[in-house]
DNA sequence: GTATCATCTGGAGTCAACTCCATGTCAAGT
DNA sequence: ACTTGACATGGAGTTGACTCCAGATGATAC
C-alpha cells in the first residue's frame, strides 16, 4: 500500500500519516524502492487504531507511550492493557458527561422562547 | 460575585473568564468600584452555559455568533434555536461515534494477550 | 532524455484556545 | 504613610496537533 492509497483509505492527510510515524504514532513503515512507504496490513490495523483513538481525543503523548510498550514486548503487556483500561474509563466518563449536556441542550431547545420556566432554565445553567 | 468567586465556582481559572468575556463569549460584566467585575446571577448563568458548551467541544466561533444573536434581540430567536439544533445534532453524532470506539476498546481489553481471535482483531481496527 | 509525478526529508508555519506577563489602580490592614 | 493583595489592561507566549514548504530523488509517460 503507498501513502496515498492508506491516506484515502482512512481519510488522514499524507502530511498526517507521516507526523503520525515521525513522532513515534505508528511504527516505522518498510520502505521499498527510493525509500517509499509500503504499509503493511499490520501497518494499517495500526493506523485505523491510531485514527480511533485520536477520534477519542486520547492525547498524542499517550499513544506514544503505548507504542513504545508494544515495541518493548512481552513483559509489557499488563502495563499495555491497563494503559488502555485507564483510557477506556476516561472515554466512559468522558460519554457520560457529554450524554448529560445532550439532554440540557435538548431541554433548553425544547423550551426556546418560552418565557415561562425561568426558575428552571436556571436550575439548569 | 467577584471574579476569583466565579472561577472557583465553575473551575475556569480567571484567565479563561477574562479571554471569555474579552473575546464575546460571554456579555460585558458590569463593574463595580475601581472597574472591578461584578458577576450577576445572569453572569453566572452565562458562564455555566459557555462552560457546558466549551466541555462538548462547540467551537468558541460558534459560540460567540450564539451570543451576537442573543444582543441582537427577539427578531433572532429562530436563528438562535436552529443554531443550537445543528450543535445538539453534531453532538449527538459524536456521541455516537464514542460509543462505537468504547465499544471496541473494550472487546480489544477484553481480548488482550489472548494470541487467538487475531482473524477478528484485523476485523476490528 | 526530458518533463511530470509521487514521494522523500527536515524544518518552519498555522490554528484554536488558552495562559502568562508587565505594569497600573485601588482598598484595606498596621 | 506604606505594604499587601485582589483585580485591571493590552499584548506576548505556550501548547497540542497538525499542515505546509523547499529542495531532492526515483519512476513513468512521451
Amino acid at each position: 500500500m503507498t501513502i496515498a492509497e492508506v491516506s484515502r483509505h482512512y481519510e488522514l492527510s499524507i502530511d498526517t500519516l507521516r507526523y503520525y510515524e515521525r513522532v513515534g504514532l505508528i511504527p516505522p513503515v518498510r520502505r521499498g524502492k527510493g525509500g517509499m512507504r509500503d504499509y503493511s496490513d499490520k501497518d494499517m490495523e495500526w493506523v485505523g487504531f491510531i485514527k480511533c483513538m485520536r477520534i477519542a481525543n486520547i492525547p498524542i503523548e499517550v499513544l506514544i507511550d503505548y507504542v513504545k510498550l508494544v515495541k518493548e514486548g512481552q513483559g509489557t503487556q499488563e502495563s499495555r492493557k491497563t494503559l488502555l483500561k485507564e483510557q477506556r474509563d476516561r472515554l466512559a466518563e468522558r460519554i457520560a458527561n457529554l450524554q448529560e449536556i445532550l439532554e440540557k441542550l435538548d431541554y433548553k431547545i425544547a423550551n426556546y422562547g418560552t418565557a415561562v420556566l425561568t426558575v428552571e432554565k436556571k436550575l439548569l445553567w
